[in-house]
Order: structure tokens, then sequence, then C-alpha cells
DNA sequence: CCAAAAGTGTTAGTGATACACCCATGT
DNA sequence: ACATGGGTGTATCACTAACACTTTTGG
């Protein structure tokens, strides 16, 4: 490996959840070189005969445990030079989790692992530091047009915390009223019998995501046309 | 080349057009095996020392002649089997380009090369076909909140053959009136004081896309907020 | 009865859509 | 004068955005 004149291929992972109203990314440290010591996206090289979505499920299972991901891809990335061992192209997919349902390990690839802020990330190996910023913007757009959002939510949720998933990815307030009307005219959830006790006050009710459609239910507005 | 236990890397470039008001694709004639004598996407192996865009430019150039087209990635694609030489991992760059500007030309890899309308393709290799679909759908969204019909038009253009390039994208007739007006909202288009005389007809006004905003230019409607 | 989160409608503004006629030119 | 594509405005409908009070619970 790492010989002159051959391109290599590895996947990376940027898994995000939220914590504390915060997008975290899950990250490992790294416990070999390049870059030892430092934190990075899970990931590694892709082996011949998988896929490259399995290869990031893998990598990802191998180093921090998590498991059972819906992933996309975010892009392909390979400058000359992003990486000291050669030339390597990386294929990039990321996902979201809620965090409650994942157990953490490290492994030997991993010192360590652990959900840091997007808002303050350690100092990162490869161009890692602007994968996830990419990352991050491509599920600010894709969060207002798809379902995406019930990935960081169990599996039975109030309105108010679906709301607090859009607040905290778009990083702005939402109006309730409008928001709990928009969500109502999408036919996207299932309203249950139970409710939830938030505490000492009036129990919230419980929803449930319909699995039907996963994609598209916010149904953009057309921009040029007539 | 082509060893067991190794994967490779190639760039695939789709390069799309308008003729007769169809959009168009270019292909290839593969001169060299595998799949010799079908129609491909013109692309091939990735060099440890050129950038990904670069060697799509270049592949790009060497099989067809064309020459400064802007690049977007489309996506990565590597499943298993795509290619009989072994473990091959694409990946796809798409473009837009006025067939006016182009003067193609075969070369040794090449046999041939021909623009084919995206609703009448002929057998071609590996998963070009799925590729070349997944690529129109995708400037078919994009065309709606970005500038990208500029790269479809001569420099100066008439506001009827921009609205003509969208209907072709967009596969439907707009009403002109409707798309003068949200044309005019968005502030992308310099009137000129030329006219171009279409026959016998009227002259019409010329246009040119102002340059500085290539993106975003036609704001989307946010879905869900409030 | 108090604190705290849950829940619920209306109005005004803006963008989208639908639609029909006159204009400028070459023959 | 006519055939052809160029060019223009208005009215309705749908979605967005702004806004405040009542309900339910535990302490």
């Amino acid at each position: 490996m790492y010989k002159k004149n051959l391109v290599f291929v590895t996947v990376d992972m940027v898994l995000f959840t939220i914590q504390n109203k915060e997008l975290h990314v899950l990250l490992i440290r790294r416990a070999l070189n390049p870059f030892r010591g430092l934190w990075a996206l899970p990931g590694g090289f892709l082996r011949p005969e998988e896929e490259l979505e399995t290869a990031a499920k893998r990598e990802l299972y191998e180093e921090t445990g998590v498991k059972n991901a819906f992933l996309a891809q975010l892009y392909t990335k390979g400058d000359i030079g992003r990486d000291p061992r050669g030339r390597v192209i990386t294929v990039i997919y990321y996902s979201l989790m809620d965090s409650a349902k994942v157990e953490l390990r490290a492994s030997t690839d991993a010192a360590e692992v652990s959900w840091f802020s997007v808002k303050n990330l350690p100092k990162l190996a490869f161009d890692h530091e602007r994968i996830i910023r990419d990352s991050a913007e491509r599920i600010r757009n894709k969060i207002e047009y798809t379902n995406i959002a019930f990935q960081l939510l169990p599996q039975k949720f109030t309105l108010s915390e679906l709301q607090s998933v859009y607040e905290t990815i778009l990083d702005r307030t939402l109006d309730k009223r409008n928001f709990r009307k928009k969500v109502n005219e999408i036919n996207a959830l299932k309203k249950l019998t139970e409710t939830k006790m938030q505490g000492i006050h009036r129990p919230a009710r419980l929803y449930a995501f319909l699995m039907n459609k996963k994609e598209s239910v916010f149904s953009p507005r057309k921009k040029i046309s007539g």
C-alpha cells in the first residue's frame, strides 16, 4: 500500500446527532498515523470486494460501535495532497441518528470516540473540518423538503421535540402554530393515543413518522415556471 | 492494471446541450474493449498526479474536442460488477454547454462522437444509461433555483430563447408573461441595446447574464418554517 | 393557585397561476 | 395587408408570516 503511481479509495462517515439542542458530529481520535492523536471522521480504505456503502457502514461500526445508520452520499473528494500517504480519493457519506440509540465504544484504530458540537470542533485530521461543514450545510438544505428529521428522534416523539430538531439544524426559532399547521398538512405523522409526561407540566401527545414516503414530503414550491 | 485486489478510479463526464428543443447528451463510440463499439460517456482512468476535475476535463477534451466546460460533481458509483475489468469506482461530473460553441472530433479512444437526445439513447456501455438519467434529473432540479441555464446559451440571447431552454429541460410549456415577470424580478440579466433579427419578424431584444451570483438567484421559498 | 409547557385560528402580505391583446418586421 | 414571433398587465388563489391566549398538569 501507499505506493506511488497508485490511487487509493477510502470512505468517510459524517454521523450527526442532536444533543443539548446542538448539532453534534461523531469523531474518533486516531490511534495510528498519519495524524495520530488528532480527531477525525470514522473511515478507512475500501476493500475491493465490498460495496461503497457497506464499507462506510463497516468502518463506522468497527471504529465506533454504531449500527444501522441510513446513509446518503455527500460527495467525493480527491485533492492532491489531502492525504500524506499518497493519492487518496475519499467517498463521503453522511447520516443522522438519535444518539440515545447509540452505544459508543473505541477500537484498535480509534483510541477514543466522542460526539462534538459542530460549533466547537477540535483540531481535525485531513480536510475533515471542511467536510463536516459541507455536510451540515447539506442537511440544512435537505431537512426542509425531506423527512430526514425522523432519524434524529426516537420512534415516538412530541411535536415540540420535532420542532426543536428543526430549530437546531436550521439554527433559528420557528413559530409553534405555523410549524404545527405545516406538519399537519403534510400527512407524514401518525397521532398516537399515548402521551409523554415531560416533568410536571401538561403531557404532550406522542407522534410517529409514517414511513411510506421518506422523501419529498415537504412539497417544494416551484421557482421559475408558470 | 486490472489486477485483482486493487481498486481503480475513473472519471466520467455527462455533457448536456440543447438541440431542436430537446436535451442532448454527448456520447462516444468506444474504440476499445470492454464494450467496444457501444456508445458510452466520455471518461477514463484518473492519473495519480491530476485532480479529479482536471481528469474529467482532460478526458472530455481528448475524446471529444470539447473545452472549457463548467463542471459539477454528480455522484460516485462503484458497484461491484459495474465494470468487467475489475473494481472500478467512477466519479461522475456533469456540465451544460451551447452546442454551437462546440466542435466535435473523434480520437483514438473514441471511434465516433455524437450528440443524442436523452429521449432516444442508443444501447450504452456500463451503467451509463442510469447515470445519464440521474444527471438529467439533477439539472431539472437545479435549473429552478440556480443560473445554470446560461451555460446552454450564447453570450447574448433573447428571452424567448431562455424560456425555450427552461421548457426543454423541464419538459413542459411555461407562460410567457409569467416567465418574463419572474426573470425581471431576479435581476440576473442585463438588457442590451442590441436586437436580434429572427427571420422576418419583429426583432427581439438581446440579454446577457450578469455573472456575479451564479447560484441561488431564483430564491427558493422556505418549506417548513414560520 | 402558580409555574411551565401544550395546544389552538385569524389576518395581512407576498408569490403563483391563469389569461388576451397589440407591436414591429419582411414579404 | 398579412403572417409571425415579440412584448405587455391584471385578477384570483395559495402559501407564508406574524401574532396571544387557553389548557393541563404537579407541586
